[in-house]
DNA sequence: AATGAATGAGCTTTCATTCAT
DNA sequence: TATGAATGAAAGCTCATTCAT
């Protein structure tokens, strides 16, 4: 299992590969084995390395979370906004349609960085650091999400429709479904995850957005 | 305080009150410091004990976390399932209000509980005992909110409604503003969530909610 | 050699005395093996007891390690302020016979407990705390001594000697001699050394001492 | 200033100019940081020098360390014999007056070299290849010096002087008047610490020198 | 039923040494 | 010669668990 069965050779590779290979290797454990029974000695043999090089790497076992954590928040942030701003989706109702697809993708909704994901919430309250990452890939996400619907109020003349209050809406009802979809995957899936978000921003946004997917 | 304060009388109660006093402790260090950083040692402190007093009722450490996780999510659904049997609120729509109370009350949004319950999901992935109370209490809360559901539903005569996924979305949601709550609370607080979900509500069930609060 | 032989029983036993059985184990280490390779694996096999204990009864190593320092330098302290006030030897004469025969005296000079001394010399430049215990006690010591010489200066009518000098003197004297005595043991041994001190001495106030010993 | 210069020619100088080079940055190492906190990576950074050129030099951290040593009692050694044998100073007075100058002038007691000095004196105990070297300094030091106190002797008829205890003492002396340089700057200073050594050799000298300098 | 000193497996971290470049 | 990424043994420390009292 370890990836590298090519144990022949020590070769020196850009510092910039090794720490995705370790950063990679962690989210596989932390998946596995939980945040607080991954070991360096466990990431390092994930990532077919030895085990000093984590430290070389990234210091200390703390800082290579945090770079997973940071990794993980980075490449959904960064999916989101590509989505927003590419041309692909000129209109706003294409760019619903867009994010909710992105938001139950199997790349997003992948077991592997959810799990990651609460790992670090869960620890959150009592680690600043983590809270703090955490936080702001929320409220940039948020802050994202915000302007698309203000773009949706602004075309559709919901007349007293609560833009914020949407958005933190629906930043939260995505939040709770990835939950369920990880913690209760006998109830939830992918589909209906996907559904039920679906009515929520019809409702919101009826001429964008029809309840039932075409 | 500490020792049980008549020498001559030795009741039957103290050994669950000692369950009791430990799994609050438990409670209290687990949101202070993670589900991880917890030691024996802090809790008993905590406790006012002496630190081979949790192994005598708890048999490992093990068995005391996840007493506690019991603990918590016992207190919700049994806090929920008697608001929606109460005869206090006779009506569907009343239900629903107090429901929607009761979720974000100061007992079930208190952060020490939340941080426990988040603590705890985190490690859900990988701990098979934690993933199936976390998920049978979910299941067992989205059951009794799928009858209420139900009943608004035969009441109010909404046609098309399918009462599965809007439990399904009500659970995801208050799991999503509960996280929020917790992690992000610059940006989150209970009036605010409450609204979120009592639109929510109100957009499936406009005969029994208005989307404000009087 | 490991101390206690019988591995039978876990017995509980005042923290004083567990504290003063590492303290003796940590100079027999340090005396064996120098002060950078002693391991508290080895201090704690010495004791006879498990890894775990050090920490337990003195947090770290580093505090194991400053313990034994002062173990060792209080014991000297306390060893000469004995004697420089005790009814046995009333004249000033015989007090400073009495401190020749006890800074050479098999308790002081024994090479464990040389050997701790030097080598916590030997680091006390890049640490701050060495230092200060070893200074302090030389402070200590020396005024002593030059309280003693003091006495020996006002009785003897020596004209102009200076005392705080000749204290320093001898202090250094001393010092350097147990370094020879440890490190250079072909050449020097207690008599000898005791020898030069004597001279050192006598030539200061030879009414009081002669060169030789009688 | 790292590499050498001239890529064309490449002396045999190099290689001794490169162990000199990590020498002096092991001296500086080891004041600053210890002789047990002293790494290899902190030796060549302190040198400007890649990692791996300690090891291609000098073989092991081990072998460093003794040429580290020997090179600082090999100046000493170098240094006294250079006086002793100097016609510079003629006369047996000039020659101890020279040897008083030198062994508490500037460049001998310097913090950085006796801080080597006595990390090194601290370890011999338990390492049979320091102390050789220590030890052997030592008996070269004394011996020379003996010879000198021998011609004083000669010269002087100073009937029953015992010339091997005086040499023996003095070498204490100056062992532990460093020490106390080191250890206690608060209380000793260089020049106080020639004057003690001066009175002792004045002492057993009286007709080549005077307790107070000129 | 209660205590807390004692144990030791298991963790992170350090760092001398190696070796492909 | 020279480099420095890579290795892994060995260290200090933590803490769930045990058990004599």
């Amino acid at each position: 299992m370890t990836k590298s069965s090519s144990k022949t050779t020590r070769r020196a590779l850009p510092k910039e590969v090794r720490r995705q290979q370790l950063v990679l290797a962690t989210i596989k454990c932390i998946a596995r084995s939980g945040l607080s029974s991954t070991t360096m000695a466990m990431v390092t043999q994930e990532a077919g390395l030895s085990l000093g090089i984590a430290n070389l790497h990234f210091e200390s076992k703390d800082k290579l979370l945090i770079a997973t954590l940071e990794h993980v928040t980075g490449e959904y942030n960064s999916g989101q906004e590509a989505i927003l701003k590419s041309d692909k989706h000129p209109s706003t109702a294409e760019k619903i349609e867009a994010l909710l697809q992105f938001d139950f993708s199997p790349k997003v909704t992948q077991k592997n960085k959810m799990a990651v994901w609460f790992a670090f919430w869960g620890e959150a309250k009592s680690r600043p650091t983590y809270q703090n990452i955490c936080a702001n890939s929320d409220y940039k996400s948020e802050d994202a999400i915000r302007d698309l619907f203000q773009q949706a109020v602004d075309e559709g003349g919901y007349s007293n429709a609560n833009v914020a209050l949407l958005a933190s809406g629906y930043t939260a009802l995505i939040d709770g479904l990835w939950l369920d979809l990880l913690v209760a995957p006998r109830r939830m899936n992918r589909t209906k995850a996907r559904l039920i978000a679906r009515h929520y921003l019809a409702s919101a946004f009826p001429n964008h957005l029809t309840p039932e997917p075409d």
